[in-house]
DNA sequence: CGACTTATGGATCGATTAGTATATAATTAA
DNA sequence: TTAATTATATACTAATCGATCCATAAGTCG
């Protein structure tokens, strides 16, 4: 199937990762049209409207990337290979490395780029809410297989102690925006992984 | 000292506790004016500047008065009569209570209202960077006061033991906001409390 | 070549942004 | 009663917001 047509004169790949340098550094509703227009490569308005449809579609377009590049981070946490404390134990110490990295935005995307946002836009926080209680949900699988296979106690309070370490990974945004080290997060989590060991 | 001139015609301390909650639930950039104007007693925009010169002013003023109110979930970190460990304790729960609280929005303000914000308002992000530093130096001259207490031993990590704490404190705004009940906030914090049981 | 398709440049849209100007209203002080 | 002071209502500003329109450019296809 060969396109016709006039073609396209910016880079469609890299105007959607240039977007969200954007979108992770301002947020959804601080970042602006013509911020993002100048990003992309200096585009039209009606360069971005045929390609993007919308601020809203681009957002969309922008999260599906992010969580299939610097996402990636917590993909740990469903690799059934890996013993569910050591799945936990890496995707903090992994998120904490990409979170605190020079190559783009402190903290998360997901955190951070719709935490508040006007009510107009409720939708769009929404989509990041959901992100958030899938991780969550994937916490919470994960401690359920360790109690399962006899790696924590029968007894453990599997919701508290997913909100223990949800929190804590929900933490490090603020503390990596704050320039808090990588290297200070790390041993952090080192202290973290202590109680998944008194909880046996 | 008699004030002269026409009374304001609307209560200026219930004006700034309106404007509190628009800041607190939708963040700095995303509150606009008019919002504000309508929240505050569907005051005009002459009102408005008269009272509080601009929003940046307000918001400063709505800072201030937040972290005399409801911000101080945390005065106990400085509360030299409460031993280090229970001052920790005590503002973790605190603010685990007071995030989950239904008179307001969700969350803490410093944290969540300008995480991210437009870049031309730089400087109210940093007002609240400086304010969640200023929460980290508390955390941290509480473990140092518990190090020479002989609380905490000769050898604790003071940064990384600060970064614990203070990382799971930032969590909590995000939790609050995706609905996690305190109580299971509280749970948490009583796991978390364990690590300094284990660090004596 | 002309028909078709897609992208672009540039002007523009109505709505909203934060903020201001001006005249008048409502109070105290002399 | 009049001056001084402060707040108000109303109208307005320039700039920016996200988004659209239209003519034209730059390709493929027959």
């Amino acid at each position: 199937m060969v396109r016709t047509g006039r073609p396209r004169q910016f880079n469609r790949e890299e105007a959607v990762a240039s977007a969200m340098m954007l979108f992770w550094e301002y947020g959804f509703d601080s970042t602006s049209l013509s911020e993002l227009k100048k990003a992309m490569g200096g585009i039209s308005s009606a360069s971005f409207y045929a390609a993007f449809e919308s601020k809203d579609a681009l957002f969309k377009e922008v999260l599906a990337r992010y969580l299939a590049t610097f996402g990636q981070v917590s993909a740990n946490l469903t690799n059934l290979s890996l013993p569910p404390r050591t799945a936990i134990e890496l995707t903090l110490r992994s998120s904490a490395k990409m979170q605190t990295g020079e190559s783009h935005p402190l903290g998360c995307l997901v955190v951070l780029s719709a935490s508040t946002c006007s009510p107009d836009n409720a939708h769009i926080r929404d989509l990041l809410t959901k992100e958030r209680t899938s991780t969550r949900e994937k916490i919470h699988a994960c401690i359920e297989r360790a109690v399962r296979d006899g790696e924590l106690s029968e007894t453990t309070d599997k919701t508290m102690l997913t909100t223990f370490f949800n929190t804590f990974l929900e933490g490090i945004s603020t503390e990596a925006r704050d320039g808090i080290p990588f290297e200070v997060i790390n041993a952090a989590v080192t202290k973290l992984m202590e109680v998944w060991d008194a909880s046996k």
